[in-house]
RNA sequence: GGGCAGGUACCGAAGCGGUCAAACGGGGCAGACUGUAAAUCUGCUGGCGGAACGCCUUCGGAGGUUCGAAUCCUCCCCUGCCCA
């Protein structure tokens, strides 16, 4: 084990805030010094399948802790996702079944597996303890909490001050996440900054159990790819830890200059130094944004599909968006052997460019619809099918169309 | 339980008997510009329709009044506030 000055050095990296500071040193040397790793919890909501790079900025720091030789326990939060997590939203969120956060929580295991190591991580839902609480027990535990110190939490504020809605069940959010520290004695829990509420009612309740309470570490919370909001999949800013590499290197590129190096250091996981090595460089114009992206773009498709696929993803992205050529590989559609010919917007329909004929029309008439490269505006074309052709519309949707030989349908 | 204010398209928010598929903003999509973007400018943004102020579906739900309703009436459901 590394000494704990040394540890505390490369667990404080990149964390917004450690709380209380002393305390989590105070755990590290009595870790080292009696050989015992540090109990590191990090709940999940799997009311969201998809983990997405925000994600991995909190997976990657208990990673760390994984390399440290601490155990790590990754709580999947099936019985709280029940309820509905109301962190960081203005509205109530949709309640789902045990069945389906069961669901999820599989692909969210796999998927966290990707930044995470897999010795030294254990797996828990708390449903094996909330399931079983007595409502004696969750009256007890409510009482240790007043509605006033609920209504501290800024989200519960800002909904209860504009009045909208709030659930009785959802004030018992955070106990019930506090109840996972409890239940799994734990030393140090992770989050981003929007749960620093939620652990800290950890602390509390742990206090309450008559158990030493965990420190929290908070880490930043990434940006989304339209550089404002915080990535998160109901904002539809996100980049996926499933999406596959030239997705993921294509978002990746359309992120405001501004996030480079944030990105760099949140989500490419690069050093402090490294990170401020690539700020000057693009301060003092050493290195053009847009190489400086497609870099960090790859140091990321690198970590998830590895240097050969991140070296193949940027190349296509060069080759469909600077160069605007076709992609190497485009998605079929196959008409019936027999159809001579058929309208544009029929062809848009069907090959799914497009939701309906109405949107298909305006926009072809925006012309934002070209076939084999050449842009048609008459919304009334028809295409011939004898030859196979490629359809697009803008510059992400395209789509080879054909005929099926020898009349074979489909 | 009582009183009051509300429920409008993806979101926010106008409309308060016809000219409403519904102003405006955001978001989204597309075009121009670019470094791929971002910013900016422009257009589009329910469906069907070879055109149309044509038809269909939409303004919490169900009925009703009317030639005609998002707009009026009745009942119901939901939300917030105040009182109990």
């Amino acid at each position: 084990m590394l000494p704990a000055e040394e540890q505390f050095r490369i667990l404080a990296d990149a964390a917004v805030e450690i709380v209380p500071e002393e305390e989590f040193r105070a755990k590290l040397e009595r870790s080292v010094r009696t050989g015992t790793p540090l109990r590191v919890k990090l709940g999940c909501d799997p009311s969201r399948p998809d983990l997405h790079l925000g994600h991995a900025v909190v997976l990657h720091k208990l990673r760390q802790f994984q390399e440290l030789g601490h155990q790590a326990i990754l709580i999947i939060g099936d019985f709280t996702a029940t309820i509905g997590d109301p962190s960081g939203r203005s509205a109530t969120r949709p309640q789902l079944t045990l069945e389906e956060t069961r669901q999820n929580a599989q692909t969210y295991v796999e998927q966290a597996r990707k930044v995470l190591l897999p010795e030294r991580l254990s797996v828990r839902f708390n449903s094996e303890w909330l399931e079983e609480l007595r409502f004696r027990e969750l009256l007890t535990i409510a009482a240790q909490c007043t509605v006033a110190q609920m209504l501290e939490r800024e989200d519960f504020w800002l909904r209860y001050s504009r009045g909208e809605p709030i659930g009785l069940h959802e004030f018992l959010y955070p106990l019930a996440q506090a109840m996972d520290s409890v239940a799994i004695r734990a030393d140090v829990e992770l989050g981003g900054t929007d749960q620093r509420f939620n652990l800290l009612m950890g602390r509390h309740l742990q206090r309450f159990y008559g158990q030493e309470p965990q420190c929290l570490l908070l880490m930043p919370l990434l940006e989304g790819t339209d550089g404002v909001e915080k990535m998160s999949k109901s904002l539809g800013n996100y980049i996926a830890l499933t999406d596959p590499p030239n997705e993921m290197f294509g978002k990746l590129m359309s992120i405001p200059d501004s996030l480079i190096v944030r990105y760099y250091r949140l989500a490419a996981f690069a050093s402090e130094a490294e990170a401020q090595q690539l700020e000057q460089q693009l301060q003092q114009g050493q290195l053009h944004p847009r190489d400086a992206k497609a870099m960090v773009a790859r140091k990321i498709v690198e970590w998830y599909y590895g240097p050969e696929a991140a070296e193949r993803a940027a190349e296509e992205f060069d080759r469909v968006f600077r160069h605007r050529l076709l992609p190497s590989e485009l998605p079929e559609h196959c008409f019936p052997g027999d159809v001579q010919e058929l309208p544009l917007v029929d062809i848009l329909v069907a090959t799914g460019l497009v939701p309906s004929r109405s949107e298909a029309r305006r926009q072809i008439q925006q012309g934002a619809v070209r076939v084999d490269g050449k842009p048609i505006q008459d919304a009334y074309a028809r295409i011939e099918l004898s030859d196979a052709h490629v359809i697009a519309v803008g510059k992400r949707r395209v789509v080879r169309i054909r005929r099926a030989n020898h009349g074979t349908a489909g």
